[in-house]
RNA sequence: GCCCGAGUGGCGGAAUUGGUAGACGCGCUGCACUCAAAAUGCAGUGGCUUUCGGGCCAUGCGGGUUCGAGUCCCGCCUUGGGCACCA
């Protein structure tokens, strides 16, 4: 899978060098993180050695591919040059009031002993181990991320990304436009509940209130008759595990009534307030409207405690009093709601927000789904968070000028259960003085998330090398934004998402002039192979060194690129590999055996051309596989003629092969006497009269259907195309009856009509 | 349930705007070369039918628009991915 990406990236990258520009295609290894940390436990090594000996073995195997990387700007995220500049935008951040410590209930996983943050849980699961996820209470240091929402999804409007991957960075930011509405509460006194709604309109409908069993304002609101019941509820559902209350979609609504009653602000009705576990208190305000003619969810709660359930809208065909038999969220009028009745849907959810609001009970909100970015690691293998507690001063930034805070080499870096980092349990390495007041103080023991190591590392290369910036202005201004990335789609609502948000932020500093860090960004398919994902858990997983050492780097490049359109990936059959190698062979043989007496065949020469235009074409837009089938194509033209090719008809199909199969296209091109490498040649032009197909096959039909084809020139009139088919005998004996309708689409077909 | 994407021969896949469906490759069949095999080269290869000219049917299913639909529209089915008791 990685060699599939990277060689459609080099492959790109060497096609935009031999279009004459200026190409920097790094590479980096970003070794930090659970994952580094947990192999070097299982192996029983320490990271700090371990990580070096697999840097080295990637490096082999790369060079190996073929690629066009610039070693000389290397990085690597775990050496403290790289992980010095990674402490500083965390500083950056604190200094923006963008990093914020707070304690709030945070994704635990118990396997890997640590806090994960929202993107890293699948269904509840840890997406690094599979183990349930726990919720547990911490102090944990925050990115602002949520503050760059509607910006971070506006942008998405104008980038150019695979669709797919702005589909996946759209859902997860989960933007839904509503109001947050206030509902009184009645008799006792309390301050209100704040709910909040995308669907304002159906307020007249609302026939109970229901609050998330953690809801603050619970207590308050709970009766003395009622208090039992509730706690029982509280310990019940609190006993449950993120995963078994997530999937209870289908399964059935519990609840229990807090005794206590609010006032409905359209209707001025008494409504009661329950909990349930099926409101969440991490979304909205914790609370909702309940609608049970109109949400599914809360129908199947009213009816299972046999509360008041209102039509509020119907179909435009159907009667206000017709009953419900299920939740209805369609289309349609308002109904049941005094003054707002006969009203669209559409329009009745901006007018009653209106109505809301000059009441003063409700503000339009909008919400998002998207998490602050939880950035603290109780884990050992990563760079420690440059923050010093004092007593005297709370919490403190290491001043920039002590960076980098480097990660002690230590024997014992196990995590444990305790939620507190194993950096803790090194006396001696956090106890520092306050940088403000002098007195004793200590270093903050988490580590950051891996994902921030990798959220700003395109910004490092072309600084690979400077110790005292971050990246060079200068540098930065010539080679970034990132022209064109390539990369996976599990990484759309991950590293994507933060380095665009990271980007953002310094952007907003003055740092950088641009705002989002990949103008283009295409996301690669999969490789698929015995009818699955390849991966290592399936065993399904080709070994580079194995495929290079049979077939070589180039055929291996050229059949990766070959087995599907780049960016849907492709079935790997280990058989199909001969195709591409037998065509290798042949240009191999060709070039070789090419004459430079006499001169190219024209019919050849045209094909060439063609050839040339088509390819350039279709590797520009990363149509690898049509590219190579293309020259194929050309290749079997060359071997039909039946005679030697001409040095001229074979040359340039070399350069066009170069970007695929690299290595053996340098030998041809030194073999046709060239003193300069292939990559330091220009990708050759196309002669547009030549390329241009001059004489076509018509194609006749009558009634729709084929019925002939007739040679001719590509811009034959419609009169001449017309008497030679009728002249054509095997399309006159279809010709029953004189044509009704004409069309003819200039070099492309007729159609007669009888 | 909502949002993206995909369904085409035995297989992987082609078909820029509606205009010859199946390019290219694998596999398979036959032939040449060889003592033989491999490699290589040549020819054939969607299905059914045929008097060997051809004819009919075919792009997940059912409708529709059009002279013409793999491509556009409506309704489904299957499948890959994202989100999901998100109010």
């Amino acid at each position: 899978g990685n060699v599939f990406a990277f060689t459609g990236a080099d492959i790109h990258g060497r096609f935009q060098r031999l279009q004459g520009n200026s190409v920097f295609e790094p590479m980096g290894f970003d070794a930090f993180g659970i994952h580094s940390e947990n192999y070097a436990l299982k192996v029983g090594g320490h990271p700090m050695r371990l990580i070096p000996q697999n840097i080295e073995n990637f490096r082999r195997q790369l060079r190996r591919v073929g690629l066009m990387v610039d070693w000389k700007h290397e990085l690597s995220t775990t050496d403290p040059r790289y992980y010095k500049w990674t402490q500083w935008i965390f500083l950056q951040l604190f200094k923006q009031g963008l990093a914020y410590k707070k304690k709030a209930a945070v994704n635990w996983c118990p396997n890997d002993k640590t806090v994960l943050a929202n993107e890293q849980v699948e269904n509840g699961l840890c997406e690094r181990c599979g183990a349930r996820v726990e919720q547990r209470l911490l102090e944990q240091w925050f990115f602002r991320i949520t503050a760059y929402a509607e910006r971070l999804l506006h942008n998405l409007e104008w980038i150019d990304w695979s669709e797919s991957t702005k589909s996946a960075q759209r859902n997860w930011i989960g933007r839904s436009e509503g109001a947050e509405i206030s509902f009184a509460i009645a008799e006792i006194d309390a301050p209100p509940i704040m709910v909040f709604t995308t669907r304002p309109d159906t307020i007249f409908g609302a026939t109970y209130l229901v609050l998330a069993p953690e809801h603050p304002q619970l207590s308050a609101l709970t009766t003395s008759a009622r208090r039992d019941e509730i706690e029982a509820y509280r310990a019940r559902t609190a006993r449950q595990d993120v995963v078994s209350r997530k999937m209870g979609e289908s399964a059935e609504k519990t609840g229990a009534f807090t005794g206590s009653y609010a006032t409905n602000p359209a209707t001025g009705e008494r409504i009661p307030i329950w909990i349930a576990d099926y409101v969440l208190m991490e979304y909205g305000t914790g609370a909702i409207m309940a609608v049970p003619g109109h949400d599914e969810r809360d129908f199947a709660f009213a009816q299972a405690y046999g509360l008041p359930i209102v039509r509020v809208v119907a179909p435009d065909d159907l009667d206000a009093s017709a009953p419900l038999a299920e939740a209805y969220a369609g289309e349609g009028r308002i109904v049941n709601s005094g003054m707002f009745d006969g009203v669209p849907v559409d329009e009745a959810k901006s007018r009653m927000t209106e109505w809301l609001v000059g009441l003063a009970a409700a503000r339009p909100v909008v919400n998002f789904r998207l998490h602050d970015w939880t950035i603290s690691r109780q884990r050992y293998w990563g760079p420690p968070i440059p923050i010093i507690y004092c007593d005297e001063c709370g919490a403190q930034p290491v001043p920039e000028d002590e960076l980098p805070v480097i990660l002690p080499d230590i024997e014992d870096f196990r995590p444990d259960d305790t939620g507190i980092s194993p950096l803790a349990r090194y006396e001696e390495w956090y106890r520092v003085p306050c940088p403000k007041c002098g007195k004793l103080a200590r270093r903050e023991t988490d580590v950051s998330d891996t994902f921030l190591d990798s959220a700003w590392y395109f910004l490092r290369y072309p600084s690979a090398n400077l110790d005292d910036v971050p990246f060079d202005p200068e540098l930065t201004e010539k080679w970034l934004p990132v022209h064109s990335y390539i990369g996976g789609n599990e990484h759309a609502v991950l590293h994507l998402l933060y380095s665009r948000f990271i980007t953002m932020v310094l952007h907003d500093m003055g740092h950088l002039t641009f705002e989002e860090p990949y103008t283009r960004f295409r996301a690669h398919g999969l490789i698929i192979r015995d009818g699955a994902k390849m991966s290592k858990s399936k065993g399904n997983v080709v070994n580079p060194d194995e495929f290079i050492e049979r077939w070589g780097a180039d055929t291996f490049r050229t059949y990766l690129m070959f087995l599907g359109p780049f960016e849907e990936g492709g079935d790997f059959r280990d058989a199909g590999i001969s195709g591409v190698r037998r065509f290798l062979d042949r240009l191999w043989k060709s070039a070789h055996d090419a004459r430079t007496s006499g001169s190219p065949d024209v019919g050849v020469m045209r094909k060439l051309h063609q050839t040339i235009r088509k390819v350039g074409e279709d590797t520009a837009r990363l149509s690898y596989n049509t590219a190579i089938a293309a020259m194929m194509e050309y290749m079997n033209v060359l071997r039909a003629s039946e005679r030697e090719a001409h040095r001229a008809e074979v040359e340039p199909l070399v350069q066009l092969v170069a970007p695929f199969a690299p290595h053996m296209a340098e030998e041809l091109w030194e073999h046709f006497g060239h003193a300069r490498g292939v990559f330091e040649s220009r990708w050759p032009a196309y002669d547009l009269a030549l390329a241009t197909v001059d004489e076509i096959e018509l194609v006749v039909q009558v009634n729709g259907k084929v019925r002939g084809k007739i040679h001719v020139a590509r811009d034959i009139t419609r009169e001449a195309a017309i008497s030679l088919a009728q002249a054509d005998a095997g399309i006159a004996r279809f010709l029953n009856g004189p044509p009704r309708k004409i069309i003819f689409v200039p070099g492309r077909l007729l159609n007669i009509v009888v």
